[in-house]
DNA sequence: TAAGTACAGGTCTTTGAAAACATATCATTG
DNA sequence: CAATGATATGTTTTCAAAGACCTGTACTTA
């Protein structure tokens, strides 16, 4: 469904929800450490999520990666965007370019309406909502 | 979504469906021109389904691809699991190896309605249907 | 208080593996 | 024998992953 980078960072924003704070930022081998993932590889979708804005970072000493009241409020949504781009929300499901509402590929209407539902769900889901959601029910990141 | 190699497969198995019988088989230039694909790649994908029972097909000169009662009962959903496996139906959105009822990912419980939505919206779809909604509406294969 | 220095994110380049695609050869059948 | 699917192997492209190096921040210290 997404791709892997694209769940590198889904993981590493939903760890730093749930750990980091203004006053409490995590570098990156933590966030690394925390979800199982390559360190150069989470850094830099990090750093590419820092650019477009979903992510705070601070350089220097006890700096860091930390989420605050401005991109708390970023959605699934946003990131699967900003790493897959919006191909999974609007592009036609067997890759055809002139597939419309005018000349629909056979899978177009069926898919229509499950794209629809993936994109309401992604974009219903704040990480500032998981923060609270994980210290409740045990869900897991790691992968080993 | 799915897979390039899977969307190709789809698009093949329904242009044999509105092309071909047992008593009209279709070579594998003709079925690669009728999509856009490349041919050895096509030719590969369908031996392929053909060994897996999903697709009929005879050797020989006015040989070729075809479709009889049994392969023309295939759902769309048979073809995505021969080629794509069945990951996007049972795997974890965040390809964690662990996540289950008992241990869930932060994504598991909106993506399990998800996922049981696109398997049956496959699984109700039969290439023998196909072939009467493809002559009716307009319903394109090509990339160009 | 202003250089120096260590720390940690940011950028760029290179490597490795897998997926996509192509070529050549073999096997079957009318 | 000729046409056509089956098989095996090779090439290209893409993408995950790693490495080396750059830049900004904060603390130290004379």
């Amino acid at each position: 469904m997404f791709s892997k980078t694209c769940t590198y960072a889904i993981r590493a924003m939903l760890f730093i929800a749930r750990h980091a704070e203004t006053d409490n930022k995590l570098g990156i081998k933590e966030i690394a450490g925390g979800i199982d993932a390559p360190e150069h590889f989470i850094a830099k979708i990090l750093q590419q999520l820092s650019k477009k804005g979903l992510v705070s970072s601070l350089k220097g000493p006890s700096g860091g990666f930390y989420l605050d009241k401005k991109t708390g409020k970023c959605t699934l949504a946003d990131i699967v965007q900003a790493v897959d781009g919006d191909s999974l929300f609007t592009g036609c499901a067997l890759g055809l370019s002139h597939c419309s509402e005018q000349y629909p590929c056979p899978l177009h209407h069926e898919f229509k309406k499950i794209r629809k539902e993936i994109h309401e769900a992604l974009k219903s889901t704040r990480l500032s909502e998981f923060n609270e959601e994980l210290l409740q029910q045990f869900t897991y990141l790691k992968n080993r």
